[in-house]
DNA sequence: TATTGTTATACTCTATAACTATA
DNA sequence: TATAGTTATAGAGTATAACAATA
């Protein structure tokens, strides 16, 4: 584990939620990873593109900073995105050491395509609870995602700037 | 991330349940390995003490079968348990190739002391729920990780043997 | 020859620090 | 001198392959 993002609170025959949301939250985001593949981008992307649809023409230090990620894997990241055709970085006329970030339209097209895929891949989580109890479930999560800070702009497997 | 254990279905204002499984498991993954530090163990400690408990005696190679570690990784974490006087390693009369694993009492110590840090990170973890909401959830969430394949017995953090 | 456990090796990831070009 | 971005370097983690002892 990296910084050890992985927990398994002892096993009993009926395990609490708080374990439940681990084994669920890994296995998710690893089915999620298997849809994205075809499309030949991964997780950290797919966060990548949303934030910077929401922030498109700011430098890439800023958006890393709002991600939490360093300079240096913001440079790897952009790299694999640009080589890729999904972000441009356009010299700021004003401050030449630094670029904004945009999103091409080949860019949003797959920012597009994934939010679909989100969604094929929601309901297939899902499909085990009715519509209503899906509500209730999210309802319960956002309360809980709340009080402990995490935003809908929380980037999970970005680790958030620590110390 | 690792096997890359990590997703981030693009990023609506309100988040579907989805999403928040994954920032929630991964933020009450950390949370639980902060309060396991004090105690001088590591989450993938605790899934180990816990399995073992459950197989004490049986072969070191059998139990990363159980568990999904190769025998390179069982070395190296029996060894760290070891150390810390948790584990025993036994030869076996029968068969001197292999050990036999067997929990002393001070890992029976330790892995009561974890389950009790377990209740307490999800009261603190559900603490926005009421006690019946608390249930609910768990209800749903069972239901999902049934219907995933996931047992009680899955360990978050170690991936299951692929392939 | 096959199997248990171990050690060695290579590969990937991440984090830190040095470098360049602008300011 | 300070800052944006980049490149280089070192460490941790993981996976594969070679190895010694026993069967």
């Amino acid at each position: 584990m990296t910084d050890d993002a992985t927990a398994s609170p002892a096993m009993p025959a009926h395990p609490g939620f708080a374990l439940l949301l681990v084994q669920l939250g890994m296995e998710g985001a690893r089915q999620f990873g298997e849809r994205l593949a075809p499309l030949g981008v991964e997780p950290r992307h797919v966060g990548m593109l949303a934030r910077l649809a929401a922030n498109e023409g700011r430098a890439q230090q800023v958006i890393g900073e709002l991600i939490g990620l360093n300079p240096t894997q913001m440079v790897f990241l952009v790299d694999e995105l640009e080589s890729r055709g999904f972000v441009e970085r356009r010299r700021n006329p004003a401050d030449r050491r630094s670029y904004g970030l945009y999103l091409t339209p080949a860019g949003k097209d797959m920012l597009g395509k994934v939010q679909e895929l989100a969604q094929v891949h929601q309901a297939e989580l899902g499909k085990s609870l009715s519509e209503s109890e899906q509500d209730q479930l999210t309802e319960l999560l956002r309360r809980i995602a709340r009080d402990q800070g995490i935003s809908g702009q929380s980037l999970p497997g970005i680790p958030p700037r620590r110390r």
